[in-house]
DNA sequence: CAGTGGTCTAGACCACACT
DNA sequence: GTGTGGTCTAGACCACTGC
């Protein structure tokens, strides 16, 4: 008796947590790590080769959970951590886009300087003046900044911002000179939009986060003139690195910013 | 023939997505939202009305998805937002915890004023000097920032920190009267560890989020003073408002920092 | 309407920490 | 070993978008 009841189950064809490494679906990721950080790790891939540009859409969920023979929600979790990351951007109903500093609501979205009133909108775009743009090789503490080495050519930039008439801000800039060979004051003067928008059309670099160290410092001569302030004013002095994918830094700024009608806002949590 | 097979399903106890309201389970949520947030504002209730004090552990998951009545994943989706915004900290194996600023191992989390070497760790903690802490009525923009009416009272406190026996950082910061009643200098000064841990333990009050606003500014006579700086030196400006949970400000704080040593560190994403 | 992301559940197993 | 959070899957349904 008793023979008939008890089914043994089949076995599953995809068993949950197998813990298999994907490697072999459409990239390489030696060391071991969570599925979805290795999806992530794909996916950035796909971003950096540019099989996918900024303000694209790419693949569905479900699409790309075939391609990597994952289950959706794992590549759901991947997108998250880089929509998180201000990579992606996702749309309800349409798919999920790659982050773009064109086209985007939030336009600026490094430049933390704000009106004192608050009222960014009203205030309008500045006004932007290009002072040069000249090939330079790089000095020691340049080349250190964009992982360099000493002598290697870089491009300098330097431009003015005013709001309403009055120079705000006076920014110098070093970009490393291969990346963006080919750059001129001209094609920055009549490019609409922001800087890194046009560093993304023209030559494929991204800017994805940045670091700044911030002082308070007096102009020297020139750039008080430049700035129209009194030599002994007090200004903020803004030094930024940023970085594309893969932490590479891809340039420095450096910024002295005006501080009697704005401010550098900053949120903490 | 054929009326054997086909077996017809019971309804399922609790339907996966059934849109259910969980106002009955612990708490009141009036709007419609998805689950995982009501859950977030039911555990952040509890964090506001003390159930769960700073360094204490929650409940485990499972015992809060029985609580809500909800899945376990539910109640994971709402601890993931808690826990990116800083207000709870996981820890595999033991528990989630309530995030506290003593006992973390970031302190001075909302500090941002780095070492030009980098190097928080070998340069210990400041030196503290409270000025004096005395009780005033808010003047107006006093009373705007934290939300009060003009004369009301407030404590107004007053330090400086110094690091290798260099005064770095002069601060003068306003709590409102009622929350901090029996704060006072001498209590101030013999605390160990960082201000608003002695908020949380004394007084209950639990900083979550700030916002700062920078200026470059020169000091007025006694700021040079007690900072020992020239009149003419250039100064970073910090104002910040710290918020507890319900966004409720609780803490004005104007600074003075010294940057020829020092930089405030920003990150951006 | 179909397709997309968004929410919810249920159940399995892994990795870690304490005891 | 037991309990915790962490990962993964599968399947269902909701909400939004655009054809």
């Amino acid at each position: 008796m008793a023979t008939n009841s008890a089914p043994t189950f089949a076995t599953i064809a995809n068993p949950p947590y197998a813990g298999s490494d994907v490697s072999g679906a459409s990239g390489l990721t030696p060391a071991f790590s969570p599925l979805y950080q290795q999806i992530k790790g794909l996916i950035l891939q796909s971003l950096q080769s540019g099989e996918w540009k900024p303000g694209e859409a790419i693949p569905s969920e479900m699409d790309l959970a075939a391609r990597f023979r994952v289950s959706q929600g794992t590549v759901r979790k991947a997108i998250d951590e880089l929509s998180a990351d201000n990579l992606l951007v996702r749309r309800q109903g349409k798919g999920t886009f790659v982050a773009t500093h064109a086209e985007q609501h939030v336009q600026y979205r490094f430049l933390k300087l704000k009106p004192d009133n608050g009222d960014t909108q009203s205030e309008g775009p500045a006004e932007r003046t290009i002072i040069d743009c000249k090939r330079l090789r790089a000095s020691a503490d340049i080349a250190r900044a964009l992982s360099l080495r000493s002598g290697e050519p870089v491009l300098q930039v330097r431009r003015v911002l005013a709001y309403a008439g009055v120079p705000t801000i006076l920014e110098e800039l070093w970009l490393p000179g291969s990346p963006f060979k080919g750059l001129t004051a001209d094609r920055l003067s009549n490019y609409k939009g922001p800087m890194y928008a046009l560093f993304e059309t023209e030559f494929g670099v991204r800017m994805v986060r940045a670091e700044e160290s911030i002082r308070a410092v007096n102009p020297d001569a020139d750039q008080a003139q430049l700035l129209n302030v009194a030599i002994h004013a007090p200004l903020l002095s803004v030094e930024r690195v940023a970085y594309t994918y893969n932490d590479t830094p891809m340039e420095l700024r450096r910024g002295l910013y005006r501080t009697d009608t704005h401010h550098y806002r900053n949120a903490l949590s």
